[in-house]
DNA sequence: TCTCTATATCGATCTATGTCAATACGTCGC
DNA sequence: GCGACGTATTGACATAGATCGATATAGAGA
């Protein structure tokens, strides 16, 4: 697995019709779910939420891993995920590595999950 | 497992400070993940987007087999897992269940995830 | 009551995934 | 170049979850 260079949330946000406006084909559910597969676990909302608290919605790896509570590699496979998927970007900094949030990409899934 | 008699929803939508407002807890985060988990599958996907398309947003059972193409039994836990969520609700007519969307429910979660 | 039909549950299997320890990789300062 | 440090990757393990066939349950109708 793992170097799957993929576009999840360019092909869900893609989609247009939202989820409750008529049924959506296996390949529009599939790619939905990928994304929502990479925000559903809580480590990884947690890692979201600390590195959009943070100034300029960017933050050092060396800051994620004693909030959570787990080791410096799981921290590294979760962020990982989450980058994949298209949440954070990367920025290396000499030997830091800076994660930042995606501008809209969360509120792409937000969007086709809203009923209205 | 199963009848845990759990009521996700409700909690994550007390919760009210979005996601990326400020670190959100570890409990608020397992609380937004079992959610979001409920939804993060392709085929409970198709099953949320039948039902919303269907008439009155509710859709028997027996209707709901065939589109996905898995066996009865395997939609018949897709359906529990959904409803266990809160995301779906089951009207039990005769024989037949029905099977309709929360109004709110996919809201509240598009809400936690939107930054704006 | 008996049977048919619709749905739920059970048991088993296979895969996906979260986690860690150990190691590799890369960068910096000396 | 060398050692120290931050990060990523690998391998192993345990658990969760998706799926199916078989079975149980329950309501409808004859």
């Amino acid at each position: 697995m793992s170097t799957t260079t993929l576009l999840p949330l360019t092909d869900v946000s893609a989609c247009c019709a939202p989820l409750t406006r008529e049924p959506i084909t296996a390949t529009q559910a599939a790619g939905l779910a990928r994304s929502l597969k990479a925000i559903a676990d809580p480590t990884r909302l947690r890692l979201i939420s600390i590195v959009a608290a943070s100034e300029g919605q960017e933050a050092c790896a060396c800051d994620l891993t004693e909030p959570v509570g787990l080791s410096q590699s799981t921290v590294s496979h979760h962020l990982k995920v989450l980058t994949d998927a298209g949440f954070l970007s990367r920025r290396q900094v000499g030997t830091w590595a800076h994660f930042a949030l995606v501008p809209g990409a969360l509120d792409s899934v937000a969007r086709l999950l809203t009923t209205a």
